[in-house]
DNA sequence: GATGAATGAGCGTTCATTCAT
DNA sequence: AATGAATGAACGCTCATTCAT
C-alpha cells in the first residue's frame, strides 16, 4: 500500500560503491557514493542499514557473481584440464571485463569489517571451483593438500594474472594462456 | 638545527605503523600511530612530512626488508632448484615469523596512495628475486613470458601460502614444500 | 475525505509521544513515537502538521487532564480545609498513577517550542484549581500576592511531592499529608 | 613543553554552554556552543570528551556555584529566621541575577544524561543548604520527614519563585519576601 | 487516510595537520 | 626537536518532513 522500496536504487548504490571503492579505496564516503548513484545520501542507509553492511553485501554479491560467472558451460563431457582451462578463462575474462569491479573486490579483500558470516557466504559461492579444483587435483601432486589451500593458491594465480592483464592488455591471450599453463602444472603436474 | 631529530623515533614510528595498521587497517588515525610508538602526535610530522608519506615509506620499508631477506645466504654453488628452494623458504620464514608486519604489507598493496616513485623502489628491492626467477624460468615452459609477470605469479603463491600458513600453523613446512613443489611446477615444470 | 481520520490513531499517538518522552526526553523521534504507537512515521503527520504541534498538544492535554482530576468530587458542603485537602489528593494521585506520564510532563514543562497559546489554555484548564487556591487565602497571609504566583508556588510543592512520591513509594501517605500539612501552612498558615 | 590547555576556553565553553542551552534547550548543537564561546568545533571535543560530559559538567557546576552563593555570609550569631532568611535571599538573589543561568538549570535538571555521579557531586554542594533546613525544621511541624524531602520542597519554592520574578520583576522585594514568608510558615510554623 | 521510501540538512565526533610553547 | 592544544573540514548516520503508491 506504501510506496515500494525501488530496487533499482539498492543496485545502483552497490554499483556505485564499486566504482567508488575502486578509485578512492574504502575509505571512500557514503555521500560520494549516494552521489555517484544518483541518489541521495540518507536513501544508502534506506538500503543498507551501515556503511559496513553496504561493503560486506557488496564483497558476498562480487564474490558470489564471479563464482558463477567461472562455472558457466561446464559440461562433464569434457576433460579435466579443458573443464579447468574454460573456468580459468570465465573467471580472467569476468575480471578483465570490469577492472573497476576488480580493484574494488581487492580492496574489499583486504577490509577489517568482513563478518565471518560473509567469508562464509563467498566461501559457499565457490563451492563450483573448488569442487573442479578437486577434480583436477586428485591423484596429482597436490593430494593431501587441504582444498580450501589449493583454492587459494589457484585464486592467488588468477588475481596476479589479472592484475597484469589490467595493466598491460593483453589481445592474443598470450599470458593468460601462458598462466594457466602454470596453474595446470603447479596443480595436476 | 640545535637538537638532530632523534632516529628512533622514526623507526619506532614505521614499527607503530605497521602493528597499528595490521590491526586498523589504513584508516588508522596518525594520533594512534604516534601513540603506539610512544611519541605525541605532532612528532610523527616532524619525521613524514604526511600520513601518505608514512604509508609510501613503510610500504617501501617493508618490501626492501623482505627482498633482502628472500635472498640472503643464496651462493652460486647451489644448483637452481636449491637456489629457488632457499628462497622460497626465506620468503615464507620471514613474511610468517610477523604476521602483523605481513597483515600491513597486505593492507599497503592495495593502498590507493602509493605512488609510482614507491612502486619502482620495491621492483629494484626485488631485483635478486627476479634474477633468481630468471634464471630458473630460462628455457623452461615460461619462456617468452614476461619476467616482471613471472615475478608476480611468484609473489600470488607466496603471499597466498603464507595467508595461510598464519591462518593455521604448518608445524612441520608441509604446506609451505607444497607450494614450493607447485612453484617449481609452474616455473620450470 | 472519503475515508475519515482514525481518531483511534490520534489518540495513541498521544499517549506513546507521552511514553516515549519520559524514557528518550524531547528528543526522541517522531518515527519512535509512530512506532509506539502502533503507526507508520508519516501518519503521525496526517494528525499533527509537525513535532512541534504534537508536543504543544500533548503538553495542553495532559495539563488538561491533571487540572479536571484535580477538582473532582469537590463539593461546597466542604470546608475550606478539607477542599484543599482533597484537591491535593486527586493531584496526587493522578501524577503518581501514572509515573510516565509525570515525566512526560516535566519534560515538556521546560520545551522551548511551547507556544502563548497553549499556556493560555493549561491556564485555563487550571481555573478550578486557581479558584480553590483563592478561596483558601483569601484574608490569609498571601493576600496581595497575585493568584497566578500563588498557584505557581502550590503547584511546585505539588510536583516536588510527586516526584519524591515516584522515586520513594509512600504507602501510608505520611509523605503526602506532610507536603499537604506544608501547603495549608504556606497558603493558610 | 607543549602548549599548555587554555583553560580560558573551558570556561568560555561553559559559559557559552549555559546561555545556548537557555535559549534552545538541550539540544543546541556543540558547533553553536563552540562558536557562542569563540572557539572552533573541534576545540569543544578538546575540553569535554562529549557533549553529554559538557552537560554534566555544566549542571555540577551551576548547582555547586548556587549551593556555595545561598550559604554565604551565614553565621551563627543569627537566629533561625534570619539565618533562613539569609539563605534564602541569596538564593533568590543569585538566580534572578542571570536568568539565563537559571533557565539553563531548568533544562539541566530534566537531562535524561544527567548520571548518578554529577547527583551526588549536586547533593554535597548542596550539604549547606540542608544542613540549615535541618536546623530549622527540627522540632517543628516537618519532623519526621526526611531531610531530602523537605530540601525538595524548598527548592521547588525557591525555583517557582524565581520563575516568577524573572518573568515580572519585583523591585521592591514584595513577592520575594511574600514567598519567604510561605517557607517559613511551611518549614517552621 | 495510511504507508514507508526518499530526501537533505544537520548532528556529534574524528582526524590530519599546524603552531604556540 | 618535541609536544599536544587548536583547528575546521569531513565523516557516518539520524531525523522531521514530503510524497508516490
Amino acid at each position: 500500500m506504501a510506496r515500494p522500496k525501488n530496487p533499482t536504487h539498492r543496485d545502483a548504490l552497490l554499483a556505485a560503491a564499486a566504482r567508488t571503492f575502486a578509485h578512492e579505496g574504502l575509505g571512500a564516503s557514503t555521500a560520494n557514493i549516494a552521489k555517484a548513484a544518483g541518489v541521495s545520501a540518507g536513501t544508502l542507509f534506506v538500503h543498507f542499514e551501515s556503511k559496513s553492511v553496504l561493503v560486506n553485501e557488496l564483497y558476498v554479491s562480487l564474490k558470489t557473481e564471479m563464482g558463477r560467472a567461472a562455472i558457466a558451460g561446464l559440461t562433464d563431457d569434457l576433460g579435466r584440464r579443458d573443464r579447468l582451462q574454460l573456468m580459468w578463462n570465465n573467471w580472467i575474462t569476468w575480471a578483465t571485463m570490469d577492472p573497476e569491479r576488480q580493484r574494488a573486490v581487492a580492496h574489499l579483500s583486504v577490509a577489517e569489517n568482513i563478518t565471518a558470516h560473509s567469508r562464509d557466504a563467498v566461501s559457499a559461492a565457490y563451492a563450483g571451483i573448488a569442487q573442479l579444483v578437486k577434480a583436477v587435483t586428485a591423484d596429482g601432486p597436490m593430494n593431501g593438500a587441504p582444498l580450501p589451500f589449493v583454492v587459494a593458491l589457484a585464486s592467488a594465480l588468477a588475481d596476479a594474472t589479472v592484475d597484469d592483464l589490467i595493466r598491460a592488455p593483453d589481445p592474443t591471450g598470450h599470458r593468460r594462456d601462458l598462466a594457466f599453463e602454470a596453474l595446470w602444472r603447479a596443480l595436476a603436474g
